[in-house]
DNA sequence: TCTGGGGTCCTAGGACCC
DNA sequence: TCTGGGGTCCTAGGACCC
């Protein structure tokens, strides 16, 4: 009871309790929860890209890895379901996911597609359950409403509870109490923690720390005598005290859209490179119209064979999202980044400072009537694309890289029937159908 | 270790100004 | 013209995440 009477400062570092749920191989599981005569089988997604971008339980126990080619997975699998990714329908799932999540905090953050964390700190009483048996409800919940399982971790900070729902997966459940935390973090090697990535993991190993309990055994003034921020904040984190907040904000805006595509075999040739290049940009220009964003500043790259990007921005002067206003300025910074007799093996355009477009008021010097016309073309290209499939119409300059027919769906409509039973009334006001692309 | 595409955030260093 | 300190803004690049 003392802490009652602490104050505001101390009341803000009370130990938290954050839920992170996790979904157990969330493309397979939507696919097969949508289809249910796919239970049991070697399910994988990814067709589009010819890799393995999410892979079945089963597949895993198959031998099959995230990143596989599809013909080495056939090879291992002839009777493996290999589908075209459908993120119109994982999304739905996600959208469901969140709101039931939602049921038992108003603190809610969508971290990714198939994963969030949730506050509960505070609920007990309001719920009247403990904390562990308000995040065995909602995983229960998840699990029932959704058709298949995730995994969760209940601990004192974002950071713990990721760590406590990869413990065990899939369809786990795991509580680190502060009392447990150190128990964990013993056997955890530092390149399992969240935001340690290959080069901090290195770095770890090099001044002796090889486990999570290494680093946070470390006194706070070695740590931030040896570690940037993020991981000083980390520290605090696997120590137990919160120090990551729950963002709740719903993710409506971006901060850059951007567009990259890898071709085989490389290529040197100019022309193609740069129809690669304005295909990007049509891209991001779509995607930019379809949130209403102009974009301030571009970023041409081209991506070599033996790694490393060759990048150039350039701001722009009057913020659009039409190719025709972009085209120019990714030609003249093509012209400076490119090499002959360089090999590339990828293209990318990055769409940056991005504002909302209702707050561009035309340039007094900018000839009104045009402007109209470009939006008037662009409206018309886009409800195009929405009903036939994107670049059913598409700039001259992107020709280039369409070298054959090509189609959006492989679909029936008996799926979407499937999906629109399935799914909830909001979720149907959200559903996009594909139909075949047709080519002009 | 990479496969591949879409993102965010932080830091160091330079330019410029007072 | 140099000397020096300090702040801000921008850019490039690194690192990580899913």
């Amino acid at each position: 009871m003392i802490g009652m009477w602490e104050t505001s400062a101390h009341l803000q570092s009370f130990p938290r309790a954050i839920v992170h749920v996790d979904g157990d191989a969330f493309f397979a599981s939507c696919e097969t929860a949508l289809h249910p005569e796919l239970r049991g089988r070697v399910v994988v997604t990814g067709r589009e890209r010819g890799i393995v971008s999410s892979l079945s339980y089963v597949a895993k126990a198959r031998g099959i890895r995230r990143g596989m080619i599809l013909s080495e997975v056939k090879k291992i699998c002839p009777d493996a379901v290999i589908l075209t990714s459908d993120y119109e329908t994982y999304s739905l799932f996600s959208k469901r996911m969140f709101s039931i999540m939602r049921r038992f905090t108003s603190q809610v953050e969508e971290y990714g597609i198939d994963e969030g964390f949730a506050d509960i700190t505070g609920m007990r009483g309001p719920l009247h359950m403990s904390y562990e048996d308000i995040a065995r409800a909602m995983k229960k919940a998840v699990d029932e409403e959704l058709g298949f399982t995730v995994s969760v971790g209940l601990a004192p900070t974002k950071s713990l509870a990721k760590i406590a729902s990869k413990w065990q997966k899939p369809n786990g459940f795991t509580s680190v109490p502060g009392r447990a935390i150190r128990g964990y973090l013993s056997t955890l090697d530092v390149s399992n923690i969240w935001g340690v990535g290959p080069n901090t993991a290195k770095y770890m190993y090099s001044l002796g720390i090889t486990t999570a309990h290494d680093f946070i055994s470390k006194p706070f003034e070695y740590i931030a005598a040896n570690f940037s921020k993020p991981h000083q904040e980390m520290w605090y984190e696997l120590n137990g005290e919160s120090v990551w907040p729950i963002n709740t904000e719903e993710k409506t805006s971006y901060a850059s859209i951007s567009k990259t595509k890898t071709f085989t075999p490389p290529s040197g040739n100019v022309e193609y490179i740069l129809a690669q290049l304005i295909r990007n940009l049509e891209n991001a220009c779509i995607k930019a119209r379809r949130h209403g964003l102009v974009a301030r500043k571009i970023v041409v790259y081209l991506r070599t064979q033996q790694f490393g990007d060759a990048a150039i921005e350039a701001k722009i002067t009057r913020a659009s999202n039409f190719p025709h206003d972009l085209i120019p300025h990714v030609r003249t910074l093509f012209k400076n980044v490119f090499k002959h007799g360089v090999q590339y093996r990828a293209t990318g355009i990055v769409l940056a400072d991005l504002q909302s477009d209702s707050s561009v008021q035309s340039s007094l010097f900018e000839p009104i009537i045009k402007m109209e016309k470009m939006q008037r073309v662009y409206a018309a290209v886009d409800s195009l694309d929405e009903q036939y499939g994107k670049h059913t119409v598409h700039l001259g300059g992107s020709q280039a890289t369409f070298t054959q027919t090509q189609y959006a769906g492989d679909r029936t409509r008996e799926t979407e029937r499937q999906k629109i039973k399935l799914l909830g009334e909001t979720e149907r006001q959200h559903l996009y159908i594909p139909r075949m692309m047709i080519t002009v």
